[in-house]
DNA sequence: AAGACAATCTACTCACCAGTAGAAAATAGA
DNA sequence: TCTATTTTCTACTGGTGAGTAGATTGTCTT
């Protein structure tokens, strides 16, 4: 039985609601920003399709140097969350690195992820891009990491850490350019293929 | 023995002078476009780095989407040129497939190509788009028939050619985001290492 | 010499859009 | 009930930058 619904808030409620309110914002946006590119897109158009007014997002938000931010932040979180549970995870180096890699990829087509891989620097305020390019360091610093473990216990081929990372990250984030969210393939099987030709590569074994 | 130079030009030199001043413009603003990104460069801006007037870069080209157009076009062209040589290269679809690689690879890391990568759709007018997307389908298409022919002759291992060819796409792309032109590591052995790793894979062999 | 054409300039217009002022309505707390 | 705070609105400002008008100067062609 639940109980009948107090039309009074209590302050979680309405700090949550709040909350609430401030997601939707950059949920709006990013799937704007994605859709039409940031430049393209004016705070008009998001309150527009949230079916407010421009001044109602400023009141959550800064403005639109931070939208974009934030928006962004979300997705480096997400990576660098998965990049912490494949730390964690048991197994073999290449193991851990497949994990990885293959979530790094899903994030990738998601709403948050592929705005990261679309934004480029000189979008971004000074301040911003600093803090952006900090914490993209971390999860390139993570992926080399992961790199160097797997060398080290043998179940990885000993290349060139950055060389490798940096193939890979550019292989992983690509399909946030050309990969449809409507189309028939999904992300998972997607990442799955990916993470596949590139742990084999193109030579015959 | 030189003649002594006429201050009169032959209708020829006058043409060539002005295919070599809109050349300018293109290469200025490519430049600029790279640097600072598109939406951030003004014509004003490239005009004055060149130390002319904005109406005579309206002169040589018809508005802003055309110069941006005609930037990433010069690079497509490139690409095409380089999947045109390799075709027609001797040897095993591997070594053709390689070759292509890494031209691709070095003219991601040059002017035009790095505008290429960096340009995304929603930046051009929808007609611009439609021709942008067709030549990029062309270097795509170029790039799995290669493939294709090396996996019909053994020398390439029998992988889906549509995933190969996103993966090495994007693999080789992503240094014209990150790739510093006053760095140290030359494009050329940039270019050599990432389509060596992407051969062998990370899986030791 | 006269008219056409090329190259370039200064000085505009006009649209768009980030961001703000200030009021109105609702809600909370005293 | 009265005041403070929150949420939201309409209506504005101000800057920027794409693109143009029209003049100027020089250079061919006839």
């Amino acid at each position: 039985m639940e109980s009948p619904p107090s039309p009074f808030q209590t302050p979680q409620q309405r700090s949550s609601a709040r909350q609430a309110k401030r997601d939707a914002v950059l949920r709006a946006a990013v799937q704007m920003f994605n859709e039409r590119g940031f430049h393209q897109t004016s705070l008009d158009d998001v309150a527009a399709r949230l079916g407010v007014s421009k001044p109602t997002i400023y009141h959550y938000l800064g403005n639109k140097d931070q939208v974009l931010f934030e928006c962004v932040t979300i997705g480096l979180s997400q990576l660098l969350e998965a990049a912490e549970a494949s730390r964690q995870r048991p197994g073999q180096g290449i193991d851990r690195l497949i994990a990885f890699l293959t979530r790094y990829a899903e994030i990738n087509m998601d709403d948050f992820g592929r705005c990261v891989v679309r934004t480029s620097d000189e979008a971004l305020s000074p301040e911003s891009r600093q803090q952006f390019h900090a914490l993209k360091r971390q999860i390139d610093s993570a992926m080399r990491q992961l790199i160097r473990d797997g060398i080290e216990d043998g179940s990885i081929a000993p290349v060139d850490p950055k060389m490798l990372a940096f193939a890979l990250a550019g292989a992983l984030n690509w399909p946030a350019r050309w990969h449809n969210p409507q189309g028939a393939e999904t992300p998972a099987t997607i990442a799955a293929d990916l993470v596949h030709v590139l742990a084999g590569g193109f030579r015959p074994r």
